[in-house]
DNA sequence: TCTGGGGTCCTAGGACCC
DNA sequence: TCTGGGGTCCTAGGACCC
């Protein structure tokens, strides 16, 4: 049987967050910026006119912003990732055949599902006025998957407040395609089935679709296909093979034949375990000291241990890097990093500290106006698979694991930081910007949103 | 003054071995 | 000391994604 797709992507994700608790915010520009208030990650429809970039600093764009009075919110991931779980389990009702891509996208494999979608939803002309209708203005019965697909948006929309649109297809990368046109265009009304078009038809929806757009084709290599004269999907759908697996690798060939119909990108039902975990920040101002320096890597070492134990990981590698501004050309720069290897894989938060700040030791160099540091975890494994080493202290480790874990339990049970870590500094002033953010509605009891009358 | 954070996969090239 | 093919393993860096 082929292979069926949809994938479900919700709009302007943190935006429609912050909408669903103030609907003051319904029909009027709003963005959502990065950590440290940096750059706009996140734009309403009203912002996207406004021809503002993703990822363009929030301080070139401060005329703009005040002239069309956006509202502009600090990013709130404890309050996104929550909604994006609320997402994820109202998927969860329609099939088990999930694979959730992001925190604001997932597909659903529907080859299983076929007949009995088929035998479910049945186009009625009284009842469904929505009729299908493609690029080329053809008028035409919606299929079942459509249908199956407006179902989904209705109940996300209804349980959850965020709107989503739907694209279906033969292949993942038409899938997303089919999705960007549906973002594209209010006509389709959130979903668009191409899964049932011959190839003629199917190159229609291509043509509209610029090289850059397409899933796999990036900043680097959009340029370089348009200097070859190739500037649309379609275009892309008919380079020759060797030609792409020459230029673009094994990658573009996969996204070329995936243009041509045929499914190479697995449907990855089963999350796969991870391999690397980082913790990493701009500070909200420069740090000069080592005091300093060795205080904000303590902070990222004990998320990152935090973040392993959740997921019962253990690392045997570690990488700490530091760095200046990279923008700022007035400014002396300096950036290194340094890796260590644990005696012992490991989660304990007291030994990535010790070794973060041996290595901070070691690459410090005084004088510099540092904005940026970070660790980053390699080679993660399951706490199960450790291997121990001649020397290694069994009694003095399980002692460990139950001291991480009584941690663990406090911060959890009494809020975070509960328990500090000395060396993390307490004061922290070089901690990011965060001016402007809302409240965590659907995680905090005192900051639940309250009902007047 | 102010420019995010966290991931994956692939390739090239070096080191090493037979 | 030079000649040579062929293989594996590891790492750094590039490109991409959201």
């Amino acid at each position: 049987m082929n292979d069926i797709f949809a994938l479900i992507d919700c709009n302007n994700f943190y935006v429609s967050c912050e909408r669903v608790f103030n609907p003051k915010l319904e029909n009027v520009p709003v963005a959502v910026l990065s950590n440290n208030d940096g750059v706009i990650i996140a734009r309403s429809n009203e912002v996207k006119k406004l021809g503002i970039k993703m990822g363009t600093p929030a301080f070139k764009c401060r005329d703009i912003i005040e002239k069309n009075n956006i509202k502009i919110f600090s990013s709130n991931y404890v309050l996104y990732g929550d909604m994006s779980s609320r997402v994820m389990m109202t998927l969860a009702q329609f099939t088990d055949d999930i694979e959730v891509y992001s925190i604001d996208e997932a597909f659903l494999s529907l080859k299983e599902r076929e007949d009995e979608i088929a035998q479910r939803f049945v186009f009625d002309e009284k009842n469904d006025e929505k009729k299908f209708k493609d690029r080329a203005g053809r008028i035409g019965m919606e299929t079942s998957f459509a249908l199956f697909g407006r179902e989904i948006r209705k109940t996300i929309k209804k349980w959850t407040g965020i709107p989503v649109s739907v694209g279906i297809a033969r292949t993942k990368t038409l899938s997303k395609i089919a999705n960007e046109l549906v973002k594209k265009d209010t006509e389709y009304n959130g979903v668009l089935d191409i899964s049932n078009l011959t190839d003629k038809q199917i190159d229609e929806y291509l043509e509209k679709i610029s090289i850059e757009d397409v899933w796999g084709i990036g900043f680097r290599t959009a340029p370089m296909l348009r200097a070859h004269g190739f500037y649309t999907a379609k275009d892309l759908k008919y380079v020759d093979d060797r030609w792409v697996r020459k230029l673009l690798h094994i990658t573009g060939l996969r996204t070329v034949h995936e243009l041509r119909g045929i499914s190479c990108i697995a449907f990855e039902n089963e999350r796969k375990p991870q391999q690397t975990l980082a913790s990493t920040r701009s500070f909200g101002r420069p740090i000069l000291s080592l005091k300093e320096l060795k205080e904000a890597v303590s902070t990222y070492a004990i998320q990152a241990a935090e973040r392993l134990r959740e997921q019962k990981l253990i690392a045997p590698f570690m990488n700490v890097f530091i760095h200046t501004n990279y923008f700022n050309e007035n400014q002396a720069r300096y950036n290194n990093s340094l890796g260590v290897q644990f005696s012992q894989p490991t989660n304990d938060t007291r030994v990535l500290i010790k070794e973060a700040c041996r290595i901070i030791d070691k690459i410090y160099k005084p004088g510099y106006l540092y904005k940026k540091a970070g660790i980053i975890l390699f080679n993660l494994m399951p706490e199960t698979q450790i291997q121990l080493n001649l020397f290694h202290a069994y009694e003095q480790d399980k002692k460990a694991a139950r001291l991480m874990k009584a941690v663990d339990k406090i911060n959890d049970q009494n809020g975070r930081n509960t328990i500090l870590f000395a060396a993390a500094g307490i004061k922290k002033p070089w901690k990011m910007n965060s001016r402007i953010v809302s409240k965590r509605y659907t995680t905090r009891w005192n900051e639940i949103i309250e009902a007047k009358i």
